[in-house]
DNA sequence: TAGGTTTGTTTCAAACTTGAACCAAGCCCC
DNA sequence: GGGGCTTGGTTCAAGTTTGAAACAAACCTA
């Protein structure tokens, strides 16, 4: 088949859209790297945590929530481990798995940076939004992860809150 | 001042679009690993340059384009390089300038892959929006791009035009 | 229940990114 | 016309990411 180039308008959003991941991505991760020492991604795996009735979450849970592979988050867990932000511990139910944990550290250095953080999400996108084009990016991106399902997401929510995915629970 | 947080609409506007932008990244990324051998970003290069006249472009200039680092660009031009498909020229004007070109052979891998990544940015993006979406995503991420002036940007389009940047031009 | 497959996680090497430092080369101005 | 500041680019070390391979435990199924 012959190849559906975009057309003008969709090259000006795909620039538009591609520029502005690039500079928003920097921008938080300068940011956070000021306030907190880490990038982004550490501080999302916190956050992540932190929304955990029990601030834990298996490493595969975690790195499906973050849409990252495992092995990037594996690293990260490490140095986040090593920093004394989050633990890890085994899962009594399922003896391969592994459980990340938040610990008070790391609690305290997310309550002490969250501020900065969504202040700085405000200065970068949503003060420069109107409140419909708020609801509009949300469902335009809620379209656009929709569309991959069954490649990662699948069904959701457990019985146990931090371990979100098959049928079995742990710890 | 305390905080504002975000609001239940912002705060899931603001996960689809992470979520989304990690999931399309990655797609993309592998997609042309797949069939261009090279990562999103060194695509973007040989584009960007394929894009301008004489498809060169100096090495600062191309960087404020992409909205990456002067030494982000180095690595992935000297890689490029060695394969073959960008090359460097001296700037006859300034001795300090840089101009990444386009060879022949960067062009033709660039027409080889460019139909299969518009099509994967189609299937990853615009077949899931609507014409209306379109243009709300073209608006959005102007709006939040141009938030970003002054820090980098700057006017723009220059008499010669792969030289985009101070009044100068070389070459 | 042994053997084979799948799942959860880590490991390893290679590739890439970051930010600070560095080296020229242009510019400015007294 | 010789400092001293700015600009264009690269280099270097440290940190991060990638993808494939390695492991181990769990899960079939004959």
């Amino acid at each position: 088949m012959t190849t559906r180039w975009l057309s003008p308008e969709e090259q000006r959003a795909w620039r538009a859209y591609i520029a502005s991941v690039a500079l928003v991505e920097d921008a938080l991760d300068r940011q956070l790297q000021q306030e907190a020492g880490m990038p982004h991604l550490y501080y999302s795996i916190l956050a992540t945590l932190s929304e955990t009735p029990e601030r834990k979450l298996r490493m595969t849970d975690l790195a499906e929530e973050l849409k990252i592979t495992r092995s990037r988050l594996t690293y990260a867990v490490t140095r986040l481990e090593k920093d004394g932000l989050v633990g890890r511990e085994d899962c009594r139910w399922d003896k391969r798995g592994s459980i990340a944990t938040l610990t008070e550290d790391g609690m305290r250095v997310l309550e002490r940076t969250a501020p900065g953080h969504v202040e700085t999400v405000r200065a970068l996108l949503f003060d420069r939004l109107t409140p419909e084009q708020v609801g509009q990016l949300e469902e335009i991106f809620t379209a656009v992860s929709e569309g991959f399902q069954g490649e990662d997401a699948r069904p959701t929510a457990e019985d146990v809150p931090w371990r979100r995915r098959s049928g079995k629970s742990c710890s």
